[in-house]
DNA sequence: CGCTCGTTTGAGAGGTCTCAATTTGGGTGG
DNA sequence: CCACCCAAATTGAGACCTCTCAAACGAGCG
């Protein structure tokens, strides 16, 4: 790995506070790897032989299960995924693939259990990440039971829209993929869009224009229990 | 707290491995308190003031947005809730309310942060737990994804039906908690108890007979990807 | 130009929800 | 012991939502 790169891990919350040489410990059998955009990295039920951590790009971690599939979230920089499965050293709950082009370090698990035991402001850091997990699963579940996938779909867009700051947006993933995401069809996304029309969303391609941001508001009610607006839960576990 | 409670809570894995001087530090805020049925212990939005250890009875976590209300999960003994809120000092996601009678431990939620910070090996069982909340919330989000409610419903029998070892059981809560933990209405879940009945299903009031176990699994087709048959999983935060 | 793949649109079936009525079971009081 | 009441559970009907299958559309690319 290389020094700018050890730096810009080192920054990350998870790792900032432990000591220098379980640190080194930790990235000496580390990879830091280039993969393609649609590369499978894992399927579920493997052995958890890696700690991953998104330095650049974005993964979609999904599940499958009697020829249905579905995704379950998305990780970007610089969140770390798998964390529960390489603490328990058990196997992957989800398989994971790269969405674009995805720079991700690869941490080995033991050496992450390892450092867990040796590195109490490690452990409390990882506390802290596993429980943003956690809390980010229960909202993704809420979201779900609670709420019609047209109002997902309206809490998703304000959500991102708010997020990039600018009037328009560009979805992070294809529509097929944020579908899944919504837990709903393509077809139905499709369907969905056309729907919040009257809410003042324009769609063009992967552009997204919200020109009435208070009706669609009105429309998906988003609360803070349950959309994610604290950087804090982005990362996943 | 009393000397065999405090005995029964030093037995769980989460407070097992600590030093007797944190354990004592800890235990000294903490009420031991018995709980009727039916009784609301929070609410979402509030702050954490208290982690929650199930002693005895069971525990419904649930949430509410715009005037629909789903339950996530439940705890039983000796499982613990509201974990990550604890150690993030911050509110609760879920409401939770009492199903049955039940004996709570609740520790305060400074006191649970000031052991973390001086008891490696809490810290570690932390960890682990808090690990296991979060792989139970992806299951039971893959469930709610992947299956449909009377494939939901079967696999939950044949979970639920083989943990008892008996060939009938009780439900451990009444059918309108059970549809909404499984995600669908009351009305709904009646519907799947009779769509099943030819799979050897049979339901008298709260008991439970599954006539035709296979039958069932080749409708659910349980998964241990899915379906919670390792009892770390038991446990919520 | 014509291919491919993602997206959109349409139609029909199936699943789920709501509202309402009925039945059941348990507990209370006469 | 029985009548009554209340809450939970079931059943039915209709509307709504979502899924599947199929076909049409459109952009990107060889």
């Amino acid at each position: 790995m290389r020094m700018e790169d050890a730096a810009q891990v080192r920054e990350t919350p998870l790792f900032s506070g432990m000591s220098e040489q379980v640190f080194d410990a930790l990235t000496t059998g580390a990879f830091l790897q280039t993969f393609p955009p649609h590369v499978e990295l894992f399927r579920e039920g493997e052995a958890a032989d890696f700690l991953y951590v998104v330095m650049d790009g974005m993964v979609e971690l999904y599940a499958a299960w009697n020829n249905r599939e579905a995704a379950i979230t998305t990780v970007r920089p610089t969140g770390t995924f798998i964390l529960a499965a390489v603490v328990r050293d058990a196997c992957y709950l989800m398989s994971a693939r790269t969405l674009g082009r995805c720079r991700l370090l690869m941490l080995p698990a033991a050496s992450v259990r390892q450092a867990l035991t040796s590195d109490h402001a490690f452990a409390i850091a990882m506390i802290d990440e596993l429980s943003g997990c956690y809390r980010a699963a229960v909202k993704a579940q809420k979201n779900l039971k609670l709420r019609t996938g047209v109002e997902r779909l309206a809490a998703y867009l304000l959500q991102t829209g708010t997020r990039s700051g600018a009037s328009g947006f560009e979805l992070p993933c294809d529509k097929r993929t944020l579908a899944s995401l919504l837990g709903m069809t393509a077809e139905n996304l499709s369907r969905a869009f056309a729907t919040l029309r009257p809410y003042g969303v324009i769609v063009s391609g992967s552009t997204i224009t919200l020109a009435a941001p208070d009706d669609l508001a009105r429309l998906a009610k988003p609360a803070a229990l349950i959309d994610d607006l604290d950087p804090a839960a982005l990362g996943d576990g």
